[in-house]
DNA sequence: AATCCCGGCAACCGCCTCCTA
DNA sequence: ATAGGAGGCGGTTGCCGGGAT
């Protein structure tokens, strides 16, 4: 279907920035049309404006329509940014659709202004929105730095707790990698307890909520059950129906893969020394500390939410 | 006060996709 | 089924303003 001519190859066409009264001449000519372009090649000469219509379009979409919203993105559109580009990746402009007043532009923007640093600071890969290997992250999280610094484990849960099902199988086998390698480490039990109440006390003091997949999960994780990688698998594999088809390419795909990281993490730790854990339950303490706080979503259940429905769709379809 | 550096953002470029003839 | 036109999209660039030196 070759491509067609680039209409900013006309010469004399002006480029740069705009100046008011070509803002003016803009807006005036769409308004007296009640807002109806036609066509956007076409609009310069109709204007009367030295532009192409490439240029006129992208003035309009990203400046001068009417409902564009200015100012400073609150917490809650920058947490909903992150959890759709995890599910749907660079794609601004279906980003957009989902925040009132926001274009693709400036959420683009945002994001590799704002978020992809953030992200890297916290030690998350802003591409995969998984942790970065040691060597690459600016702040790794291990044992003990989950009890100084939950933040990348509060943004998991966030992100899981805002019910994309990918996204939130990608969070939950993420977050349980954290806490395989606390349980993995020699700090004790007591240093263990006290790195989850930590976590837990910044989850509840942001409201966000652990998913019931992830405290079954957990409850899989006794010294017993970790002997027995199938069965943990098996757990993934119903989590992979849960999330539809799983086809390369796809973020179910990609969860899957995760899970299969995490049942050999498992049988890693499986390998170790379990036996030194003796009758403690990890699982146990761990729901004992969540017990207060389980106002856990049926993620199921957001499927009937036509929001998340569209994200879900989309994500199907990449 | 002058210069440099850097972050933020508006705008451009070129490819992709959709629609229509 | 195919070709071409038009709009849409995402990556990238370059300008500008503010802070640091």
């Amino acid at each position: 279907m070759g491509r067609s001519p680039c209409c900013s190859h006309d010469a004399g066409v002006k480029k740069g920035p705009w100046t008011e009264e070509e803002d003016k001449t803009l807006v005036e000519h769409i308004q007296k049309r009640g807002g109806n372009v036609g066509s956007w090649r076409g609009l310069p000469k109709a204007a009367g404006l030295n532009r192409c219509g490439k240029s006129c379009r992208l003035r309009w979409t990203n400046y001068l329509r009417p409902d564009i919203k200015r100012g400073n993105f609150s917490d809650e559109e920058e947490r909903l940014i992150i959890t759709l580009h995890a599910g749907l990746g660079n794609k601004w402009a279906t980003i957009a659709t989902h925040l009132e007043g926001r274009t693709d532009n400036e959420i683009k923007n945002y994001w590799n202004t704002h978020i992809r640093k953030k992200l890297l600071r916290m030690g998350v890969d802003p591409v995969t929105h998984q942790q970065l290997p040691p060597d690459q992250s600016h702040h790794h999280l291990n044992a003990t730095s989950i009890a100084h610094h939950p933040g990348a484990l509060l943004w998991a849960a966030a992100a899981a707790s805002l019910g994309s099902l990918d996204t939130g199988a990608l969070m939950q086998a993420q977050l349980l990698q954290q806490l395989l390698q606390a349980i993995g480490s020699n700090n004790g039990t007591s240093g263990l307890i006290a790195n989850l109440a930590a976590a837990n006390t910044m989850l509840n003091s942001s409201g966000s909520m652990i998913p019931n997949l992830l405290l079954d999960q957990m409850n899989c994780l006794q010294p017993g059950y970790l002997c027995n990688t199938s069965n943990f698998a098996e757990q993934h594999v119903v989590q992979q129906q849960l999330t539809n088809d799983a086809s390369p390419g796809t973020s179910s795909f990609a969860a899957a893969e995760q899970a299969d990281q995490l049942c050999n993490t498992t049988a890693s730790f499986a390998s170790h020394d379990v036996a030194s854990a003796g009758d403690w339950s990890p699982a146990q303490e761990f729901a004992g500390l969540l017990e207060p706080m389980m106002e856990v979503p049926d993620l199921c259940s957001l499927e009937s939410d036509s929001f998340w429905k569209d994200i879900l769709d989309d994500s199907y379809l990449l």
